[in-house]
DNA sequence: GCGACAG
DNA sequence: ATCTTGTCGC
């Protein structure tokens, strides 16, 4: 079963007559950053009201939405007992259900990346670098994915590739590299050879756990990755002001994880650069510096287009 | 209302 | 990420 059918399958254990709250759904996922995904994934139920969508309200006891309109979630809830007052669950604390079984995927994920981060290494795990890869993924239903490799020494692009696939797991802040590896994973099999170094869409150590994607599908595929993000996931950018050109360090807890650049003169906001696996730091400031012709470096920009494009052609 | 958490 | 017209600034 995948992870939004398990959710689903959560869902379901709230028993008639009783609410819960998205919150209470994202802990029995296994951590509250889920609470957003737990609303979209209600807002998408299929199997409403088999699923009751309709008996998640939000924290403070308020009612919160409903896909097909709030009259019809105080519908099904009076229905089933529970009191309702306006845009308030009465007695809700008695109404409350959170007692959820759970396996908590999550922590299970979460137990994963701190594992991984063991085989991390920043450390440059090549000679030269021949060709520069840079992946991206776009959505409707499924996800559509887009590799594009370039040369390094003459900045030609000489592979394109493209995917689709299922996509079985909503978007979880911290846990991007679960939604979107076996896409990427998939990209790099159709291409075969594999490029010096992968430009990822998002963060390599730069992330609360030290695992964000770049660092996740480098360890994972065993090549090296930089991961390129627009905006900060976790930790502090020491200078606030950066010139076009220049960078400002990124710490977490102290330690250094990445570079806020400001990749072009037209931005304010830099683009946050982090080593994923078998990159060391100077080696991905410089890699993504010589590939920044506009905000986000070449490869990644292509791959993007790439994606959007397998996207709307489907 | 603020702060805000990659894609 | 996605939903989307026009508008602003170099």
């Amino acid at each position: 079963m995948n992870f939004t059918e398990y959710f689903y399958s959560l869902v379901k254990q709230i028993p008639k007559g009783k609410v819960s709250t998205y919150g209470a759904l994202a802990r029995a996922l296994g951590d509250i950053r889920a609470s957003r995904a737990v609303g979209r994934m209600l807002n998408q139920n299929p199997y409403a009201p088999i699923v009751p969508c309709h008996r998640v309200v939000m924290s403070d006891g308020s009612l919160g939405g409903f896909g097909t309109g709030i009259e019809k979630k105080i519908k099904l809830l009076k229905k089933e007992g529970v009191k309702v007052s306006g845009n308030d669950i009465l007695d809700f604390e008695k109404a409350l259900f959170t007692d959820f079984m759970s396996d908590f995927p999550l922590k299970k994920m979460r137990n994963e990346q701190k594992r991984l981060r063991k085989s991390v290494r920043l450390e440059d795990g090549f000679d030269d670098i021949e060709t520069v890869g840079g992946v991206d993924v776009a959505y409707s239903h499924k996800g559509f994915g887009g590799l594009v490799v370039y040369d390094y020494k003459s900045f030609d692009i000489n592979k394109r590739v493209s995917v689709k696939d299922e996509i079985d797991m909503p978007y979880i802040p911290t846990y991007l590299a679960f939604r979107e590896l076996p896409l990427i994973e998939k990209l790099l099999k159709k291409y075969k050879q594999g490029p010096s170094v992968l430009l990822i869409d998002g963060n390599g150590v730069l992330h609360p756990y030290g695992m964000g994607i770049a660092s996740h599908v480098g360890v994972k595929l065993d090549i090296p990755t930089i991961g390129v993000a627009k905006k900060l996931l976790c930790g502090e950018q020491k200078d606030d002001k950066i010139l076009p050109g220049e960078y400002s360090e990124v710490e977490y807890e102290g330690n250094l994880v990445g570079y806020a650049y400001r990749s072009s003169p037209r931005t304010k906001k830099p683009i946050y650069i982090s080593p994923g696996h078998m990159v060391s730091f100077e080696t991905s400031l410089e890699v993504i510096k010589n590939f920044c012709k506009y905000k986000l470096p070449e490869p990644i920009r292509s791959a993007h287009k790439l994606a959007t494009e397998a996207r709307n052609s489907a």
